[in-house]
DNA sequence: CCAAAAGTGTTCCGTCTACACCCATGG
DNA sequence: CCATGGGTGTAGACGGAACACTTTTGG
C-alpha cells in the first residue's frame, strides 16, 4: 500500500478562519496578534493545523469552537493558499474559512483570553503573510453569494429589525440601498416572518422584530434579493 | 525555527484536473482509468501530488501540461478536499482544479498515450474517491460565472461562429437559449469582433467567424451575458 | 415640541422574453 | 430544387430604480 505515496513529500496543512461579524451599521473581522514565530506580533487570522483524525471541515469547525465556543456556525471553505513561501518556517498549504456569526453570541471574556479583536473591516490592517488575500477572496464571495443564498441572517440574532437587515446588506455589498425597496423585496419573501415583538432600543417609536423561518425556507429553497 | 511545527502531522497533498472540452453540443470532461493502487482500473481525474518546489497554482498547471502539453490555459481553483479516508491509502488532501480547453488544440495522440477519453459529461460514470463532487462542484462554479465572465471561448478555437458559441452556452447552463436574442445580447458586445472570415464548414451559406478581443476586453473588463 | 427612526406606493424606464420568416448554397 | 443552417426585428411583460411624506414617542 505505501507504493508510490513516498515518491513525494508530504507538507503541513492548516486552516485559516475569516470570522465576520456585524455591529453598528459595519462589518467586522475577528483578528489577533500571532502569539508564535514566525511572524510573531503580526496581525494574523486565527487559524490551526489539520490534524490525522479530522477532515478539512471538522478542523475549521474545531478552530472556530477554540476561539468562539460556538458550534453549528455558517461556514464555507474559501480556497487553498499554497504559496511555497507564505509560511516562512515551513511548507504550509492552508485552506481557507469564512465564517458569520452574531457578534452578541461570541463571548467578551474570550476576546481578552485570546487577544483578538473585532476590527471594522475597512480599518484592516496589513496581515500575517497572505492573511489579506484569503480576506478580499472571501469578500468576493460573500458579495456573491449574499443575493443568492441566505448569508446575512447568521450576522444577526434570532430576532431582527429589518433596518438593521438592509444596514447587513449594505454592509455586504458596500453600498447603499432604498429603503422602500429593499422593504418592497422582503415582505415578498415568505420565510422572513414578523413577530409580534418590538425592539424599542435603536427607535423611540419601535420598530418591528422579523424572524428568518429556517425550515419555510429549506421547504422552498428560493431566495434572490 | 521548527519549533511548534513538529506538534503536528503532515500529509500528502495533491491536485485534481477537472479538464472541460467542447464538442459537438456538447461539454466534455478528460478522464481516465486509474493506472496505480489503490483504485486501480477505476475511471479518474487526472491528478498528481504537490511537490516541494512549486505553488498549488503551479503544481495544477504542470499536471494539466504532462497531460495535454498545453500551457497558458484557462485554470481555476475549485476547492480543497479533505475527508479523512478519501484516499485510501494514505492521507492525501486534493485540491481541484478546473481548466478550460479548446478540444482541437489537444493532441490525439496523447489520449491513447494517457489512455484518457472525451467523456460526454451527462454520461459520466462513477469515478474515483470524491472526484464526482469535485465535478459537480466545478460544473456550478462555472454555471456561476460563464455569465459574469469571457470563460466561454477559452473552450472554442481562435474563430468561431455565434451558432458555436451560443452552443457552448446552452451546453453549461444546460437550457436552450433564444438565437435572436443571443445574437442580440453578442452584437452589444463591442469585444466580441466580426472577422472576414466565413465557415463553410458546418453551413453551406457559410457563417460569419467570429473573435474574442482580449485586449478590448481587458480595457473594460465589463462583462454580462 | 422636536429629533430620530419606522413605515408606506406609484411611476417610469430599461431589460428580458416570446416569437416566425427569408436567405444563401451545396449536393 | 430542396434541405440545411444563417441571419434578422418587434411588441408586450416584467422587474428594478427613483422618489417624499406621515407616524410615533422619548426626552
Amino acid at each position: 500500500m505505501t507504493t508510490f505515496y513516498n515518491e513525494h513529500s508530504k507538507v503541513f496543512v492548516s486552516v485559516d478562519c475569516i470570522i465576520f461579524g456585524f455591529e453598528n451599521k459595519k462589518l467586522k473581522l475577528l483578528i489577533g496578534k500571532r502569539k508564535m514565530d514566525p511572524g510573531r506580533g503580526s496581525w494574523s487570522l486565527y487559524g490551526g493545523f489539520v490534524e490525522k483524525d479530522e477532515s478539512l471541515d471538522d478542523a475549521a469547525n474545531r478552530v472556530l469552537y477554540q476561539l468562539t465556543g460556538l458550534k453549528d456556525i455558517y461556514m464555507k471553505q474559501v480556497g487553498a493558499f499554497g504559496a511555497i513561501d507564505r509560511d516562512p518556517g515551513e511548507r504550509v498549504i492552508s485552506i481557507a474559512y469564512c465564517a458569520l456569526i452574531n457578534v452578541k453570541d461570541y463571548d467578551k471574556g474570550l476576546l481578552e483570553a485570546h487577544e483578538v479583536e473585532w476590527v471594522n473591516l475597512e480599518e484592516l490592517p496589513d496581515l500575517y503573510s497572505d492573511h489579506n488575500d484569503m480576506v478580499d477572496k472571501a469578500i468576493t464571495l460573500l458579495r456573491r453569494r449574499v443575493s443568492s443564498e441566505p448569508l446575512s441572517f447568521n450576522l444577526l440574532p434570532d430576532m431582527f429589525t429589518l433596518t438593521q437587515l438592509q444596514h447587513v446588506y449594505e454592509a455586504i455589498l458596500g453600498e447603499a440601498i432604498d429603503k422602500r425597496n429593499f422593504r418592497k423585496k422582503i415582505k415578498a419573501v415568505e420565510y422572513i416572518e414578523k413577530t409580534d415583538f418590538v425592539d424599542k432600543v435603536t427607535s423611540k417609536r419601535g420598530a418591528a422584530l422579523y424572524r428568518f423561518n429556517k425550515d419555510a425556507y429549506l421547504a422552498d429553497s428560493t431566495f434572490k434579493l
